[in-house]
DNA sequence: AAAGTACTTTATAATGATTCTAAACAAGTG
DNA sequence: CACTTGTTTAGAATCATTATAAAGTACTTT
């Protein structure tokens, strides 16, 4: 199976549950902006079974520190995931409560020109809340 | 009392838990980024006295909404506020969990050139993560 | 393949931030 | 001062997330 790698990259074995939690977060083209909550919900609906929210929260928590997902911060009392971990910027749809990925050419190139001494930059990423 | 304005615009009475929170609040020049928590520590410390958790949400919502305080978006278990309401963006601190303003001037214009129907732009923020 | 070890899943409990409730209390009004 | 309305507060409720520990599974070693 083609995620075992990614599995065994994260520290975790491969099971049945983490093979579901893979099928639905990596075998779609498109980006996939998700809360815990969606994530169980679409396994629940494309596998026809219930995962342990434990193991859903486990897992992606390792596929985030790999690096193979990430967060992304939102005003929201949920934690928002992204599975483009790419350097990317966001619209924030204040009205639908949906994350929508801007390519880096709509908005620019962004030069920070302060720096703080004995930091470094980690991420550079802008949030454009939308309104109706 | 310089604060009474401000609560009535928000629709509040001035009462002494009221103005204690104005007073930590607004009387500094800098600008002040919080959490709930930080700000209940902070009056205890300044007017020796505490007030209830429930009257600093309440108070502290109410500024929000009329725009005299605004929410930070950050990857964070609590929220973060700021009394600093202009359009501006931030520095992140990981390892101190600290927010830092940064000028407009620190960041350059930025130019969003995607557009949504129906839809319009409400805020542009800038979140930059700093790590050691 | 059986046995042994280490890791995993799960239901359930614990935690912690935030919001709600309702009774005691204070502010505004005339 | 009486009256009404808004406020404070302790404590309960809620909800996302994390921890626990017993039963189950994956991997390794014979
Ligand atoms: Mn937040
Ligand atoms: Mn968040
Ligand atoms: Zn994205
Ligand atoms: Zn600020």
């Amino acid at each position: 199976m083609k995620y075992i790698e990614k599995l065994r990259n994260s520290g975790l074995r491969p099971t049945k549950q983490r093979l579901q939690i893979c099928e639905v977060l990596f075998d779609v083209d498109e980006t996939f902006h998700f809360t815990i909550y969606d994530l169980a919900k679409k396994i629940k609906k494309k596998h026809n079974n219930k995962i342990s929210l434990a193991t859903v929260y486990n897992t992606v928590h390792a596929f985030e520190k790999k690096g193979y997902l990430k967060q992304i911060p939102i005003n929201s009392n949920q934690t928002y995931f992204d599975t483009n971990v790419s350097d990317h910027h966001h619209f924030y749809d204040l009205s639908e409560e949906k994350l929508i990925d801007l390519k880096n050419s709509d908005v620019g190139p962004i030069n920070i020109k302060k720096k703080i001494d004995g930091k470094k930059i980690k991420s550079v990423e802008v949030l454009v809340k939308l309104e109706d």
